[in-house]
DNA sequence: GACTCGCATTAACCCGGGTTTATTGGACAT
DNA sequence: ATGTCCAATAAACCCGGGTTAATGCGAGTC
């Protein structure tokens, strides 16, 4: 089943059709803030979106990127109904979908197909957590930052250095050297190779 | 369903019971290795284990502990069938019921109860993960490890130093470091509160 | 053209943690 | 008592990344 394929089919749910909201929201706004409860499991059908934390010094280090049709949410928010950890921010305008979690999950208890979608989904969200448990605590930040440009090679023409540089936890100017230092090691590579 | 119960249902069911393995592992072998594929679900029933990756270069990484009462796997063994991107060693001996996840999980779509408790435990793993990649992330050496006295108290007591330092992302030499400054900082505290 | 604004880069300095090697001290065996 | 083993600490040195401040350098804007 794909993303469209699957709001279709949760819009058309008569139980679940009074609950589901469609919004737009504007690069740079938030759709959750951090501090804030939003127990919505939110469907990204247009845009680009990062989660973040801003820390207590006020720096702000981005956990995850979401470009067009994937799902977002805080699951502290959704499971426990405390208030999120960390903000969702459009880097683009974005266009969203957004569904209760509760109404989501007993719709899915009833309806097997659906419930494997999210158990896959989940699984799926496991394994990306994994991958980056171990990223952080196996590699350097230049080991993450060519990672980083595999993994990611769709989004990162739409993204700053400074973002780039936030989600693999290192500053702005330490990914400007990493760059130089790979650059430098490439001509050399090259020179090397003549 | 606390654990003892939930293990106890799995051995009474007719079609698990010929599937369920029970065994015993002493301190220092490995239930799983490195680059091995097993796509059993592990519940510790005693003793302490140890999820770790080895780098290319010999060092040990260490993702997670599990104490007695916990569930261990790879997910991307258990899901992909792919090999374990990392090791399950015994740091005490161990009583473990192993089950094969597609056995399980069959289950569990013909019992919501089990589902339930499957899907609330996956929730769990979800939550410890978001909180450790915001440790690495946005925390020092420092606070990691306090934190870690924190949420592990429990199991400190039978851990090394070493294997400490492994799980909080640093060498044994630059934890004994922290303990130093955090005992430093402690007396002058006491000291300037006389 | 001259202005600013934002992004990326560079340089200079500092500090935390890695690396290597050596030392201490407890547990255990002979 | 002596030797061995291992965990923990200590000292010396190096390097990557943080911090601050300065310098390009386009894209708009007036």
């Amino acid at each position: 089943m794909n993303f469209s394929d699957l709001i279709g089919r949760l819009q058309s749910d008569a139980y679940l059709a009074p609950h589901i909201c469609n919004t737009n929201h504007a690069k740079g706004s938030q759709i959750i803030k951090q501090g804030e409860v939003c127990q919505d499991v939110i469907f990204l059908r247009r845009g680009l979106a990062q989660m973040s934390y801003v820390t207590f010094e006020g720096k702000e280090w981005i956990k995850s990127f979401f470009a067009e049709n994937s799902v977002m949410g805080s699951r502290r928010c959704q499971i426990m109904g405390e208030p999120s950890h960390f903000a969702i921010t459009c880097l683009e305008d974005c266009e969203v979908t957004a569904i209760p979690y509760d109404k989501l999950r007993s719709v899915c208890s009833k309806d097997p197909d659906l419930m494997a979608v999210f158990f896959d989904f989940n699984e799926q969200v496991s394994l990306r957590k994994e991958k980056r448990e171990y990223e952080f605590l196996c590699l350097s930040a230049q080991d993450r930052y060519r990672g980083f440009l595999e993994d990611y090679a769709h989004i990162v023409p739409r993204l700053t250095q400074a973002q780039i540089a936030s989600f693999i936890g290192i500053t702005p100017i330490a990914l400007s050297r990493i760059r130089k230092r790979i650059n430098q090691a490439e001509s050399l590579g090259v020179a090397g190779a003549q």
